[in-house]
DNA sequence: TATATTTTTTAGCATATACTAAAAATATAA
DNA sequence: TTATATTTTTAGTATATGCTAAAAAATATA
């Protein structure tokens, strides 16, 4: 139809790909934001993306793997750059007020304001998808670590005490944080959801004399 | 068959019911709190109650009025207690540093170790279902509620500043509670989770000295 | 033009789900 | 004993879900 090629997918043989598998991949990404991953229907799915079921499984495979590709994605396009930012901010109780309130704003974004898709969309799942509970499991475990990986820098730094419990501080911050997504659901505002946020620095050991 | 009349249920003509009621609610409530609403199949539910359809949609409605009944059973027996401990705790920090203790507790019993059936049981709930989603809502509200009005009281009490951003805290603390659950289903050991609970006094303004 | 290759469309399949009609069973009341 | 009321058992129904076979359509290459 038109010219929407994906730089990266050289034109081949057989009948071109009628739409753009990044723009479907993108509301893909919305379905399962806003609904969750099983109420998300392939039939609903479809609809959005604009596709017949046979296109879907033909170019994500099936309706697990359209999932994870799109939460990678969400990663990329939502999370990367404010981790980014936390982990490069040299003051810790900066990193730490910067990140939340960035946090908050992305849990409540005008298109999307529905919460952390990595902790949410996947809650209630059936235990037979393993393979979606541990990868989203695993996006949890990596936030986590990545405060405990600062907060450690902010000892080595001085900015924190020696003895600071690292491994329950940084669970407290990733408990705020997920903690968060379900505020965002339950319908707060962005100021209220904000001023909640603020709260988590509150949590890191007041600064050294 | 046996004699498991329920004392407020008087002996009635007609077959007697042949399962105990109570009995039966408590085991749906188990199967509602570990795999979540949706994925407690009537199936799956029937089946834990050692009873079929029929028994179930007679004694309790249907699916959603089963899991209202077994979600306000719940409240009554895990939670009514340790809410009323800490609003009749006069000390707000020990209040709080007790409360949340209590929850880690409850979030990780040994017999249901899945986090709290308020929080996550309706998550990704078909948005039809407006009633469950309106009830779970309002539950979370009413613990929000709880730590606002406690609040209220410390800054007439004198125990923490006039000042004190009672919105934005009560819904920390409740952020932080709700955010325990989500730890508690990523598989966290109760020492764990009661190290990050401790972490929720944290966020109360320091002691007027 | 003819063939090979890939995608799209159409129309479904098998399964699981929430729920129920109908009849058999078991109690009380007349 | 007979009639009435309630529950249980059996055997389903209608619908939605994830997924797919088969044929038609659209491109590149020989």
């Amino acid at each position: 139809m038109s010219a929407n090629a994906s730089l990266s997918e050289r034109r081949c043989k057989g009948r071109p790909r009628a739409f753009d598998r990044t723009l479907a991949l993108r509301r893909a990404l919305e379905v399962f934001w806003r609904r969750g991953y099983a109420p998300a229907s392939v039939s609903e799915l479809c609809k959005v993306m604009e596709i017949n079921p046979p296109s879907l499984y033909a170019t994500f495979g099936n309706k697990a793997s359209l999932f994870l590709e799109a939460m990678n994605f969400y990663e990329e396009t939502y999370w990367k750059e404010p981790a980014r930012r936390f982990m490069a901010d040299p003051d810790i109780y900066r990193a730490v007020k910067n990140f939340f309130n960035e946090s908050a704003q992305i849990l409540l974004s005008p298109e999307t304001p529905c919460g952390c898709m990595v902790v949410l969309a996947a809650v209630n799942i059936s235990e037979e998808e393993t393979e979606i509970i541990e990868a989203v499991k695993a996006l949890r475990m990596e936030t986590k670590q990545m405060f405990s990986d600062r907060l450690r820098r902010a000892i080595n730094d001085g900015q924190i005490p020696p003895d600071t419990d690292v491994p329950a501080l940084s669970g407290a911050l990733n408990t705020m944080l997920e903690g968060l997504s379900i505020q965002a659901r339950d319908g707060l505002f962005q100021s209220e959801l904000k001023a909640i946020a603020a709260h988590a620095a509150r949590m890191l050991p007041s600064p050294r004399p």
